[in-house]
DNA sequence: CACTTTTCCCAAAACGTTTTGGAAAAAGGA
DNA sequence: TCCTTTTTCCAAAACGTTTTGGGAAAAGTG
């Protein structure tokens, strides 16, 4: 069924060099022998084997991802929606995907090890990041290709696709204060992953550049584990407070425990509290991209330190309004 | 960094040869030289280059799955739930997982030829089945290893795993008729896919066995689509009817939709009519290690026609009662 | 025509394993 | 001791490509 190589350039009475070398492009190839020889191959359905050529070009033309469904506290999609954009932009390079399932971190790091250190990989993406993440150290160690989809704390270069959660909470920020609220709260992810310290970053310089104070009261941080349940409580208390905030700042992830919490508090949104959120959907696709063509590109020997790349994002204005006078 | 058989072999003072036996456990090589190799391999760091083996031996030891996240109709994590199975019980025996992701039929069987005729896997899994399924065919044809977790219409023998839908819904069926429901519907899903078609049979099997006539005012099948909207829509339905259901069966996919639907409608589950729902979620892991294992076996060169599986599941019973007299 | 350049092709090596088919050395048997 | 068997090792081939380093033939050049 299959033909490999050798039968096909037999049949051409061709050396297996020149076939190879036609199929390819090489210029010292005459213009008729390689429309002969491409001819042949699509009429024999030839295919390389892509061991032998991965075992000749040393290269693995795979890339790996560790995926930890349990540590997710984005949407259940997430990851499917992940791996959707990251496989369609590898297939298109005519690399493969290669996939891991951890349950926690020491399992994501095994199984990053077996695809590193086993040579089954040419580059990792890596995703979920933390504040300290030793796979980034460990990486950088051997001078691994891999990308990150986020960023972490480490001062040696390495290449990443991040958004730029504290310049959009920080305009939003501003934005709330321009129109006069002076008590907004800011209902952040937990610290430990990466994405919340920037955005409160924003949210505090969105604070001293409006001249406002910054008030510990107003700050909540919701739990990677259940972000609905623990944004639900913490809007609960946020108006206890004597003083409550008139508007909320938040992420996605808090949306839905904001909203049943504000309905349970009879609280109109944009009516008695303003709310800005933070999302990603329509770009994210974008930045999945992005992702696959710089790795594909430190693979080839690029300096990973010039893809640094920090993308805007839009706040999304749920619902505002002046503040209650 | 990174040694190969040769250097370690150097560093020995022996043949690539018996290094290599050495390593595999063969009986012509003597205890203490399979010690001493195996200490400086492990103080070496060696590890065999996965590419050079798999050409040697002629196998890949990767298995492909494609996944269509826009056909899913089950749950959001439907397919990370399956892909985190999968992945566990096959690098467990040390092979690989690539993934492709599609966006439709097409794309779907594109990418399972890439993997098959590119000789990139040693065999396939396939989820989400359909009636007329033509990968399985085409499989089939080429006598690629290949395990469905689900069935389809097809008569050569090939490996399944799949749940028993028929006997699981004829047992709701006359458990039913026999608390005296006489007016029992079912919710099920469109056909198309294959699962519905049992639940169906067992639906009329069950009636039949209860002396109970079939009603297709009864019958409603809900969109692959939006299982959620849809099922709520035929909910509300159901209960325009002169005679209306006093229970309904129905798959995981519908329940938020006929919850709502009754919720609407001010009837009470379990008071105003009986809900049997059917779930999968515990036994889910068992069938997902089955079809790794059974996979594995069928590439081993076991027949296939010896793995076809059909799992009972047992019904839950969401809210029963005895129909209103 | 003699010489140089260009065009076109190929044999051999290499990638890193495992398997095949011995062969030398040690042990056993008489 | 001599022959047979067992133990222990290894050289060479193979897997299917791509790359290296020419070399022969054809085409220019003067």
């Amino acid at each position: 069924m299959t033909i490999n190589l050798k039968q096909l350039s037999k049949l051409l009475k061709l050396s297996p060099t020149t076939v190879s070398r036609a199929l390819a492009d090489y210029p010292d190839v005459s213009a008729k022998t390689r429309a002969r020889v491409k001819q042949m191959a699509i009429q024999q359905g030839y295919q390389p084997n892509p061991v032998a050529r991965r075992l000749q070009k040393g290269k693995t033309e795979t890339i790996g991802i560790v995926i930890t469904p349990e540590q997710n506290y984005f949407s259940d999609t997430f990851f499917i929606d992940l791996l959707s954009g990251i496989s369609n932009q590898i297939t298109r390079a005519g690399y493969e995907l290669i996939l891991g399932v951890a349950s926690d971190e020491e399992h994501e790091m095994q199984s990053m090890r077996r695809m590193v250190e086993g040579k089954r990989v040419d580059g990792m993406i890596l995703t979920l990041i933390r504040e300290q993440d030793p796979r980034v150290g460990y990486l950088l160690d051997r001078d691994f290709p891999f990308v990150l989809y986020g960023r972490t704390r480490e001062t040696r270069p390495y290449a990443f696709v991040d958004m730029d959660g504290k310049q959009a909470f920080e305009k939003a920020c501003t934005y709330l204060a321009g129109l006069g609220h002076r008590r907004i709260a800011l209902l952040n992810g937990e610290p430990g992953f990466m994405f919340p310290v920037g955005c409160r970053e924003g949210y505090e310089s969105g604070l001293f550049l409006s001249g406002l104070e910054l008030d510990p009261d107003l700050i909540r941080e919701w739990k990677h584990k259940d972000p609905s349940q623990s944004s639900y409580r913490w809007t609960l208390e946020l108006f206890k407070n004597d003083n409550p905030p008139t508007a909320i700042l938040f992420q996605t992830e808090a949306v839905n425990g904001i909203f049943k919490g504000l309905d349970e508090l009879d609280l109109q949104p944009g009516k008695d509290v303003a709310l800005i959120g933070y999302d990603d959907l329509e770009i994210a696709r974008i930045h999945r991209q992005r992702v696959v063509n710089i790795l594909l590109e430190v693979i080839k020997g690029e300096d990973p330190g010039k893809f640094q790349e920090i993308h805007q994002v839009e706040m999304v204005i749920r619902e505002t309004s002046l503040p209650p006078s």
